[in-house]
DNA sequence: TCGATCCTGTAG
DNA sequence: CTACAGGATCGA
């Protein structure tokens, strides 16, 4: 197999800022294109579909637009249907200019009319491809909740919807069937700049800390969603980068930023949480 | 609410 | 060797 060697794209660890960063860069470069195969090497990317079904359907059909809902991306096809693609923790999807020379971790791959190549590419192949009706789309992704760069996430919104959530704030946030997109790290840094203890319960928290989460998750995703723009839509080369100014996720033991107290780490529903015990009350 | 599961890789 | 990794789903 020849493998690529000169376009390097490490995995983006994908929550809605880098999300939204493919889907950006996808609308520049497979808007419009045609789709001559599909390849799945791997077939349980596409499970429980079957993927002679997804490369009988796909061969030939037109991407006519490109959207993105919560860590979803959804490819509209001019066939009635929509590839939905869910990068998962280690996905990437991103056109290359010789579909022959595709990485090794190309877990699903679309040759294009021009030669060029639609590359899924996750090496840990957790993501997931399915192909449904673009009519059925919205009903199968119904679970899931605000999109919170939308306009109707307001305060009043994400008020009710917490004060139903008996969870830890935490968990709350990262629950994709109440706001859609936020994951571990934006999660603890919305709750960091909130000044918000994790541990706390959704329903409980005050009208004024639920104000300041608001507002944290709104300037969080925002200020990351351009870096994560500015950062993958580099024509040739893309490495994860500083791109976002991490305050507490990854950093235990050092110092917090605003206190100085050492960054802790603890378990919560099987993942890590960080957190400043200091100033997140 | 927990743990197992889907995978591969790295750090300790 | 074990623990852990940014996600999501399933069953107990």
């Amino acid at each position: 197999m020849l493998i690529d060697r000169t376009i390097v794209r490490d995995p983006i660890m994908p929550e809605l800022p880098e999300v939204e960063a493919v889907c950006r860069r996808l609308r520049q470069d497979a808007c419009g294109a045609t789709i001559a195969s599909a390849h799945f090497p791997r077939p349980g990317i596409v499970a429980p579909q079957k993927p002679t079904t997804l490369q009988r359907k796909l061969a030939g059909v037109r991407i006519e637009s490109i959207r993105r809902r919560g860590k979803n991306i959804l490819l509209d096809l001019t066939s009635g249907d929509t590839l939905h693609v869910h990068l998962r923790m280690t996905g990437n999807l991103y056109v290359i200019p010789d579909y022959r020379f595709r990485p090794a971790t190309a877990r699903g791959w679309f040759e294009l009319e021009d030669g060029r190549g639609l590359i899924f590419d996750d090496f840990r192949a957790l993501g997931r491809i399915r192909l449904h009706p673009t009519a059925e789309i919205d009903q199968l992704l119904g679970k899931i909740g605000l999109e919170p760069l939308d306009p109707q996430f307001t305060l009043p919104a994400f008020k009710a919807l917490s004060a139903k959530a008996r969870q830890p704030v935490k968990i709350f946030l990262m629950d994709q069937r109440h706001v859609s997109g936020i994951g571990n790290i934006y999660a603890a840094e919305a709750l960091f700049q909130a000044r918000i203890d994790p541990r706390r319960a959704a329903s409980s928290l005050s009208k004024v800390r639920l104000a300041r989460l608001h507002e944290a998750i709104v300037s969080v995703l925002t200020l990351a969603v351009e870096s994560a723009v500015a950062a993958y839509m580099q024509p040739d080369l893309f490495h994860e980068g500083e791109w976002f100014p991490v305050q507490v996720y990854g950093r235990e033991g050092e110092p917090c930023n605003r206190c100085g107290r050492p960054v802790r780490r603890i378990p919560q529903g099987g993942r890590s949480t960080y957190y400043c015990g200091g100033c997140q009350k």
